[in-house]
RNA sequence: GCCGAGGUAGCUCAGUCGGUAGAGCAGGGGACUGAAAAUCCCCGUGUCGGCAGUUCGAUUCUGUCCCUCGGCA
């Protein structure tokens, strides 16, 4: 089987992705491909920065937007969405551009997880719900007496972690180093050719303000309210950046002024974290975020040259 | 001009009874295998306003100058 020719756009949020993956679309008859893991909610296309409506009139585009806010999906179910859309696509003829910002879902796409089973939700709520109430450090512990090697990989206080060791060992008998171990499960072979946009330049911090503005005078504020509305209980959709900071200011806690303070703070340690994935992610090609020109070369290049 | 209060990290400040200094915020670096916009880890040399004096030693005490902010003129 010969390899999927894709093209992967990465970069830190509000960097311009969303454009140039348009332009790129237009240029070659592809279509986009969402990898982001807070733009797959219907319910918050503002504050998740989704391409509107009329960006998404310009070029087809794919798993935006398709999930109630309730919902999650993890990046093994997500890399397989990604895999059946690409091969999709492609079958149409068109090329497949994956665009996003979230690392792991393009890691698991393009080298593969570890083929752990799914874990039952119920045993994760309940080693989650003991880790609430006995701490992190007591679960790190635990885990050191049955997999040592995971012990010493996890911070003590990294409870995400901890947690997911502890129950893929629970309900497989088998351990997370074990199963890392084992090669990964992989979609098809894609040829990719990643683009990244970077924005080391100065005016990023004021771009990114610019954009919490806009969010906020497009009604992002009544965008969270529905939501919150729609899913009393709190739903994982809303602990993105910006709702969280919304639901604060909705509930009294937080003038707008502060959340929207504390919302660009959040944003840019995130775009930071992000940087720090994308930097050592390997055979990317930089560009500035409007020289979309540049960015048609390469993939022109890429494609005739296979 | 006089009186008072200050000048210490990018910002707000603490502190050193004389032994060249540290918090918060901001900022930076990193990790990452199914919650990832998540979850964690690490990082502080700065003419302590300038100059002089006392002292073994001054950011700390003294003098003087400069600057800022009040108040009075």
């Amino acid at each position: 089987m010969t390899a999927l020719p894709v093209v992967c756009l990465l970069g830190a949020t509000g960097t311009g992705k969303t454009e140039a993956a348009i332009r790129l679309a237009q240029a070659f008859d592809g279509a986009v491909i969402n990898y982001d893991s807070r733009q797959i909610y219907r319910d918050l296309p503002l504050v998740t920065a989704q391409p509107t409506r009329e960006e998404q009139a310009r070029c087809p585009h794919h798993l935006y937007g398709f999930l109630p806010a309730g919902a999650r999906r993890s990046a093994g179910a997500y890399a397989r969405l990604v895999h059946a859309m690409a091969a999709r696509v492609r079958r149409q003829g068109r090329l497949p551009i994956l665009v996003g910002g979230t690392g792991l879902y393009l890691r698991a796409v393009l080298s593969g997880l570890a083929p752990i089973p799914d874990i039952p939700a119920a045993l994760r709520a309940d080693i989650q719900r003991e880790c609430d109430r006995v701490g992190p450090h007591t679960l790190h512990a635990r885990l050191a007496a049955v997999d040592p090697a995971s012990a010493a990989r996890i911070a003590p206080a990294d409870r995400q972690r901890i947690t997911r060791a502890l129950e893929v060992y629970a309900a497989t008998g088998r351990t997370l180093t074990d199963w890392h171990a084992q090669e990964a499960t992989t979609g098809p072979e894609y040829a990719a050719v990643k683009i990244g946009l970077d924005i080391s330049a100065h005016g990023y911090a004021q771009r990114l303000a610019g954009r919490i503005e806009a969010m906020v005078e497009q009604g992002a504020v009544a965008e969270v309210a529905r939501a919150a509305t729609r899913f009393p209980e709190g739903a994982w959709g809303l602990s993105g950046i910006g709702c969280a900071e919304i639901l604060r200011h909705l509930s009294g806690e937080l003038d707008l002024d502060a959340a929207k303070t504390l919302w660009l703070k959040n944003t840019k340690a995130y775009a930071k974290r992000q940087m720090t994935w994308f930097r050592k992610e390997s055979g990317v090609s930089w560009f500035a975020p409007d020289d979309h020109q540049g960015m048609a070369l390469l993939v022109q290049a890429r494609l005739a040259g296979g």
